[in-house]
RNA sequence: GCCGAGGUGGCGGAAUGGUAUACGCGGUAGUCUCAAAAACUACUAGUCGCAAGGCUGUAAGGGUUCGACUCCCUUCCUCGGCACCA
């Protein structure tokens, strides 16, 4: 009996997949038991942004490959999670409101119903009843519960501080969100300013969030790109007394070893200290420094390169080792965020100080010979000694390592009361409002009797009013400030009158908890059920950008210990594992909507269908890696995926047939074990080729002895393809499955296993060689004796060629693969 | 400058230290067709040779090894991130 009738002849994309998507959907196919799920498996991708353009190749690159991962994990077994959401509050969506007169709300509504449009399109098992939008009021609920539970922890903080201002978004920015000096939204060149704002004290946390780094199971690059960001760094810190004064100066440095060599101190210009020093007849000129520094941005600061620049405050201090009169200058070189805003100048030995030494023509000593065995006054920016050698005029330190002179001189310091060792991080502390209206609005009030209050739960969510003027002021303050009603409120402890915060908080904080949030989409009286969070997090598998290695994941991470400290939740780290997938470009670079390279895939859909599409995506190159989107190749795909169409109508289901021989189980079992392997690690390319060589070998196999594909054969191979095209695998399954009234979806099936016993071959080629170099080939009998082999190789006429004449030395023979046979000239 | 990833056919890419270029795209020739498309078959790193077969080849140069795309050193280039961080 060949040929089953119920599958159509021609393959149909479009009607098939938007069939299946229906069937799915109605039979809640990828819906999981979130209460009692018994092998419960959190398989998360990073919710996008809903861009206006919606969904282009790049998002569906990202979340086709996590899928993939799902539905392999779903066939092995796990009650898989996997749920979808928007990030769809901030400044990213806000612009592009202003931009075509909409409004934020309504942009939101119109991108959310095109993205879940898109979402359903491209086929992922989503399970669509634990959407998360962070617009949604009730979600920011949580998102402002969150912020209160931050603030009653005491890691919420407000101050004044320069911050960077964004004068065409008319916002504040994360010091991360600001790229070369210009804001990461719009490029625009981004200025200091002086305004209160509201921090969340990251800072605290740094030595946990750098140290639980070790036992995280996630991409190197994404490990090592958190410790760099947290850069934490090992110093002392020093303080000199001050000639004729009674203040001192304390300086930050990992140095020490070369303080026999410090001939100044330089001051950052925000350092507190420099008004306290600057004698009377340097003060005009300090001043006019200070002044022009500040007004300076940091594209300005970056354009005069590394020229320096400073001022002298007419003070010195004094170099406990030495004696020697130090200078004290200020100059916008050095950071009043970075250690204590001082530094100690060791021109001999640091380039930047090198520079400012000799700019203004101040004394330079060499207290370190590099391997070069310099030991002439340092003259050049090239005899500048940084990173290693060995100490000389530094008295009791001379003929040490710098490294062990280092601890010596550190150990000695703090005998003497000097200074102390700590430790610096690169790491700043969280600027979390924003001056915006599409956000959550802070949910605090001021009393001017009380001072900074929350918001009491049973009023939250504070919610966000709909106003006519939402677009940004550019007066340092929030839109929502201009709502005399809104703001003005009474304070929930004394009762009265009191002021509403009109920021908003930064979007990050909407993503830093939404995977708490997707188990309990249908709770309302608290942020997560904290049964089920036990049962599902910390997130099994995680997906996503690598250019959110450093914040989205940094911020989550500070968020779930803050929850773990309060005894919420039972770990600290929100995700087991994580990976970061490559990014898809266009021609070189990356898709944007400026750049004019977005690829919607849409159009391809229709053309090819989803599973093409999908397939092609992850045949690219290794998921890890992305890759460069051209459509030369989707035709290939397309044909493959007909092909398998085509084999499942002529597959056979007669007993005598099904014997496969040797060979054809050892294939298949071979590609059973390469495709699983190759899903587990992400390399879904090879696992593709994997399918793909044994197609080649079943279709061969069919024409040239007449022996078709055996139904056992296309069940495993549309199970292994199942993840990659699911729409056309589920056709053929139902079409070969048995006429069960019950739909029995193939993607709740079992994955396939391999046996080892079906890999082992009984007759092997080995390759031989003469001196590393392959010469011929010759069949043998699986497991015999090295001896044998080699007898068997050296009797080859080819062989002899090589070996005749000349001394036969060592035979190195590689079990059942090859043999090397070395000769000597 | 620092950190990270990488450099393999015409192209995307594949190779636990063991036959380099799997798989796919593209190309060439053929089958089918009135013709084309589709599909199918064969070939497809360079080079010498009628062939058998040889030689050369994984950015460049050196090293370790019986054997190196793979490990080590030096240099060059591309991409991504950070950057006056003491």
């Amino acid at each position: 009996m060949k040929s089953k009738k119920t599958l159509p002849a021609k393959y149909d994309p479009t009607v098939l997949e938007e069939k299946w998507q229906k069937i799915w959907d109605e039979n809640k196919t990828y819906h999981v038991d979130i209460e009692n799920a018994k092998n419960p498996f959190y398989n998360l991708m990073m919710f996008p942004y809903p861009s206006a353009e919606g969904l282009h190749v790049g998002n569906m690159y990202a979340f086709t490959g996590t899928d993939i991962y799902g539905r392999f994990q779903r066939m092995q077994g796990k009650d898989v999670l996997e749920p979808i959401g928007l990030d769809g509050f901030g400044i990213h969506s806000e612009n592009y409101a202003i931009k075509v007169g909409r409004t934020p709300k309504e942009h939101a509504a119109i991108s959310e119903k095109n993205f879940y449009r898109q979402l359903h399109l491209i086929g992922n098992g989503f399970d669509w009843e634990r959407k998360v939008e962070t617009y949604d009021p009730k979600y920011y609920k949580w998102t402002q519960w969150l912020f209160i539970q931050l603030f009653n922890q005491g890691l919420a903080y407000r101050k004044k501080a320069p911050v960077n201002f964004c004068p065409k978004d008319l916002t504040v920015l994360a010091d991360e969100q600001v790229i070369d000096g210009k804001c990461e939204r719009c490029g625009t060149e981004v200025e200091k300013r002086n305004l209160e704002q509201w921090f969340f004290q990251i800072t605290k946390y740094a030595d946990r969030l750098l140290k639980n780094i070790e036992g995280l199971d996630w991409s190197d690059k994404v490990r090592i790109a958190q410790r760099n960001w947290i850069g934490k760094k090992e110093g002392i810190n020093i303080t000199y007394p001050i000639e004729n004064a009674k203040e001192t100066v304390t300086i930050f440095t990992t140095r020490p070893d070369t303080n026999f060599g410090a001939t100044f101190i330089a001051l950052a210009p925000e350092n507190p200290l420099v008004a306290k020093i600057t004698t009377a007849e340097h003060k005009k000129e300090v001043e006019e420094y200070l002044k022009a520094a500040s007004q300076k941005s940091d594209i300005e600061r970056q354009a005069e390169g590394r020229e320096k620049t400073g001022v002298f405050t007419g003070a010195y201090a004094i170099n406990h080792l030495t004696g020697y009169k130090m200078p004290i200058w200020v100059s916008d070189f050095v950071l009043m965020g970075f250690g204590t805003g001082a530094l100690v100048g060791v021109p001999g030995h640091d380039k930047r100080d090198f520079e400012f030494a000799t700019k203004f023509h101040l004394e330079i000593k060499r207290v370190v010979v590099g391997s070069d065995n310099d030991t002439s006054p340092i003259t050049a920016i090239e005899q500048v000694q940084e990173d290693e050698g060995t100490m000389i005029n530094s008295d009791f330190l001379n003929g040490m390592d710098i490294h062990k002179a280092t601890e010596k001189i550190m150990d000695y310091i703090e005998e003497k009361g000097w200074g102390k060792r700590v430790a610096t991080y690169h790491l700043r502390d969280w600027l979390i409002s924003r001056q915006r209206y599409w956000g959550p609005p802070i949910p605090l009030i001021n009393c001017p009797k009380c001072g900074w209050q929350p918001v009491p739960e049973k009023d939250l969510p504070v919610l966000l009013p709909d106003v006519e003027n939402w677009k940004p002021t550019g007066t340092g303050e929030s839109p929502l400030a201009q709502l005399t009603d809104w703001v003005k409120t009474t304070c929930p402890k004394c009762s009265g009158p009191a002021k509403r915060e009109t920021d908003v908080s930064d979007t990050f904080l909407d993503s830093a908890w939404y995977f708490f949030r997707y188990t309990s989409t249908d709770i309302d009286s608290a942020p997560f059920d904290t049964k089920r969070v036990k049962k599902w997090l910390p997130v099994t598998m995680y997906i996503g950008g690598a250019e959110h290695s450093v914040l989205h994941l940094l911020y989550s991470r500070f968020v779930t210990m803050v929850l773990s400290d309060m005894k919420l939740i039972g770990f600290e780290e929100p995700f087991a594992k994580f990976r970061a997938h490559g990014l898809i470009i266009k021609d070189g670079a990356k898709m944007s909507k400026s750049k004019g390279n977005v690829v919607v895939p849409d159009a391809y859909i229709k053309k090819f269908g989803a599973d093409t599409l999908r397939t092609y995506l992850m045949f690219l190159g290794p998921f890890s890696q992305g890759g460069d989107f051209s459509d030369s190749g989707i035709e290939g795909m397309h044909r493959f995926l007909k092909r398998v169409w085509f084999i499942a109508h002529e597959f056979s289901e007669n007993p005598s047939e099904e014997a496969l021989s040797e060979e054809s189980l050892r294939i298949m079992h071979k590609a059973i074990k390469k495709a699983t392997e190759e899903i587990s690690n992400l390399r879904y390319n090879t696992a593709i080729a994997a399918l793909m060589e044994w197609y080649n070998f079943v279709s061969n196999r069919s024409k040239t002895q007449g022996q078709p594909l055996t139904k056992q054969e296309l069940e495993t191979f549309i199970k292994i393809l199942a993840p990659f095209a699911p729409h056309m695998t589920e056709e053929i399954w139902q079409s070969i499955s048995g006429n069960d009234s019950q739909f029995r979806s193939l993607h709740k099936q079992s994955w396939p296993t391999f046996e080892a016993k079906y890999l082992a071959e009984s007759s092997i080629t080995v390759v031989v060689q003469v001196n590393g170099k392959v010469r011929d080939n010759m069949t043998i009998v699986a497991g015999k004796e090295q001896k044998q082999v080699e007898e068997q190789a050296l009797a080859l006429e080819k062989i002899k060629k090589y070996t005749e004449a000349k001394q036969v030395g060592k035979i190195i023979y590689v079990p059942n693969k090859l043999i090397n046979i070395v000769v000597k000239e």
